[in-house]
DNA sequence: GTACGACTTCAAGTAAGCTTTAAGTCAAGA
DNA sequence: TCTTGACTTAAAGCTTACTTGAAGTCGTAC
């Protein structure tokens, strides 16, 4: 059990930014006592999932329908769905992938002499 | 050679996004015809990386940096992290795919029901 | 007992990434 | 000629995801 200062400490995140997500529904309400939030082990955890999502470009509005929807046939669909994102993330990152590589093999002293643009094809290094 | 809503209407955007990257200098300034930008399709393929890019979680702020800096210097070692990024994006998609997957077999009829908030590791279908 | 630090709420402010609005230009068609 | 549609600029407005500020409440240390 901990307080929102620890939890925010451990989570990598600002307090304000945990009682910004509890407003949005992205948390459950956290329990009081005497007035203050109380997390568990649970709302780390949580908070884990929150960074991963948002770092994949998912919106806070998505992940509170995927984690914190209640009802399945609400989030099995999305959740479909958000695979065959995350498919399609990773055909994009293949792509990024190559296309930086190329530049940073091409080693052109700048990008006008290369006569590349990084986005064209060819690379007359 | 088009005008600026062919080419918005080809990129999938609106025309004044097209107008706005021209504007952080996302895009380099666009040659006139009677006061009117006309793109070739170089600048189809540049919007089609800026789209990627921007999926794939990058600020406009980065991608101009990747892609309209000018010096090699620059943009290498931006480059290089860039890279780094993308594998840690995708280390971040499989552990995201698992979560999905396993909720998605799950077939629970909702989450309390389930006592699984989707980020545990359990689940007691 | 009072100062300190960590918390509380609520409201307003901020940055990114656009979109919308206002006011005007231009070329083609009825 | 007049209207329509696509464009122009500059400025203001909007959404997301927070942060910051103001004003107040606790519990502990001095």
């Amino acid at each position: 059990m901990m307080q929102i200062g620890e939890l925010a400490r451990r989570a990598g995140i600002q307090a304000s930014a945990v009682r910004y997500y509890e407003s949005i529904g992205l948390l459950e309400p956290a329990s009081r006592v005497r007035g203050r939030r109380v997390f568990n082990q649970d709302a780390l955890e949580r908070l884990a999932v929150i960074g991963f999502a948002k770092q994949l470009g998912f919106t806070l509005t998505e992940v509170r329908e995927l984690f914190g929807g209640f009802r399945v046939s609400r989030w099995k669909p999305l959740a479909l769905r958000k695979l065959s994102d995350l498919d399609a993330m990773t055909s994009r990152i293949q792509i990024m992938r190559t296309l930086l590589h190329k530049a940073v093999r091409c080693g052109c002293v700048d990008v006008e002499a290369c006569g590349r643009t990084l986005m064209s094809k060819r690379c007359n290094d």
